[in-house]
DNA sequence: CATCTCCAGTTCTATAGAGAACTTATTAAT
DNA sequence: ATTAATAAGTTCTCTATAGAACTGGAGATG
């Protein structure tokens, strides 16, 4: 009985598409566009199904699928809002320390170095930027019980990222990213790793403290905003003896 | 309007819990243990939702829980079945080759040791059995192109696995899981993977044909079976330089 | 033998409606 | 002023129904 009346005409995109794919299209692309910002309440269900005229059901299914790709969360009898990531919780949860006896605390952060240099090749390959594009170039340490735990080489686009230089580093905290949004307006939401490993040269054995020719691993991340645009590039070494990493399969 | 009949009587659990929760439940019972088993056909929807006197929209919420859990596998106008894992792709969707330019391939596997031994403490525990259990001891050597790329010892409970032994080694093929179905009517459904690194041994260093020092990635994994027990211990070492392992995170 | 058509069975999409369960704010009562 | 009841708004659960879209096989047709 689908189709007879005019449901849905007000939505754009291929008419053969089921309705609720194409209204799931229609909102996540208010999201990715940033009409809706994180922390965003949606519209509830009633009001979109009586916006475009089809059946409360179908609104929901469309939503549906938005909430299991992350973008948006549901409470009831509360409403709908546009997903806002916990990435201290997120980013730790396949990164545990070896010796922390269970849980996973924030290790501190400590900026050695912050200055303005054009992008190497790699860096901007990853940001999707022309090589020599002015960036803003960190070394940061990170640190468990005043133990160095980690080792940061950190890459942002000087761009949207000015503001940041302004900032002493003293002021910025454990966690980079509420600072990025606060300062920035730039919301990391969703980020890929690459990991493997590799033997600890001098300059790492210095900041890690350790013997140089030790096992460090080596993590590689692209930090990314709201409609995908990549936001940071980092690769973080850490010893090998203190980390493992977590995933299931199946 | 709901529980005005009796309507999900029949289900076991406890009934203050919404209908579809409780044949997801029912449902996963049936799978968890071994009544209905991997490539089986389950139910259509029309015949649960008669079976159990409930509306075909509520079957279809159960169904598709399980469905995103990973239990089941719906095929439009061909049914509903268990599902089969399909490792070969499955278990290396988060590991990579570096220089494999783009595929997947398997590697080769060669069985070098194989011998019954009582388990060690470590591989004990991970199989939730006693110290001393019996087991099955492998080494196994990993080929791309006939460079050795991983090399592994497995732990299999000599319990389940004994028609295992008989196998004459030259016999088993690339991959160990549909050998684990074929020989012994073990199938591994999930598994848990925990990553590190070291510098290479002696042994290891010999096997991979790499310098005794240089980086190595070291792998544990554990198998289950459908209904959660473990069915293998493994641990894989891999030249670090020829290897990385991507997830994404949001 | 090969191909086509039709049919029964299945999942998928969509509609309409009713009430349950929960949250928040407002209003009334103490 | 604090507490309790009420109401409005939201998501959640469930029912019932209808047809679309697809699959596989059986039977007809060439």
């Amino acid at each position: 009985m689908q189709r007879m009346f005019e449901q849905g005409d007000e939505l754009p995109g291929d008419e053969r598409l089921p309705l609720y794919q194409r209204l799931a299209d229609e909102l996540r692309q208010e999201i990715h566009s940033g009409q809706w910002r994180p922390g965003d309440r949606a519209p509830s269900e009633t009001w979109l199904s009586e916006r475009y005229g089809m059946a409360a059901g179908t609104v929901r299914q469309a939503i549906a699928m938005l909430v299991d790709e992350g973008l948006l969360e549901r409470f009831r009898g509360r409403g709908t809002y546009v997903r806002r990531p916990r990435f201290d919780h997120s980013l730790f949860r396949f990164f545990r320390f070896r010796q922390a006896s269970g849980e996973n605390a924030v290790p501190e952060g400590r900026i050695l170095r912050r200055v303005l240099e054009p992008m190497p090749s790699y860096v901007a390959r990853a940001l999707a930027l022309e090589e020599g594009s002015a960036g803003i170039a960190m070394t940061r340490l990170r640190l468990i019980n005043d133990q160095p735990a980690l080792a940061e080489e950190i890459w942002l686009p000087a761009d949207p990222f000015a503001a940041f230089m302004e900032l002493p580093v003293d002021a910025v905290g454990p966690l980079l990213y509420p600072v990025y949004e606060s300062a920035c307006g730039q919301l990391v939401v969703s980020a890929e790793e690459s990991l493997t490993a590799e033997i600890a040269s001098a300059e790492t054995a210095r900041l890690l403290r350790i013997d140089q020719g030790a096992p460090v691993i080596v993590i590689e991340r692209v930090a990314r905003g709201f409609n995908g645009t990549p936001l940071e590039w980092r690769r973080s070494r850490g010893r090998a003896d203190q980390f493992h990493y977590k995933t299931e399969i199946r």
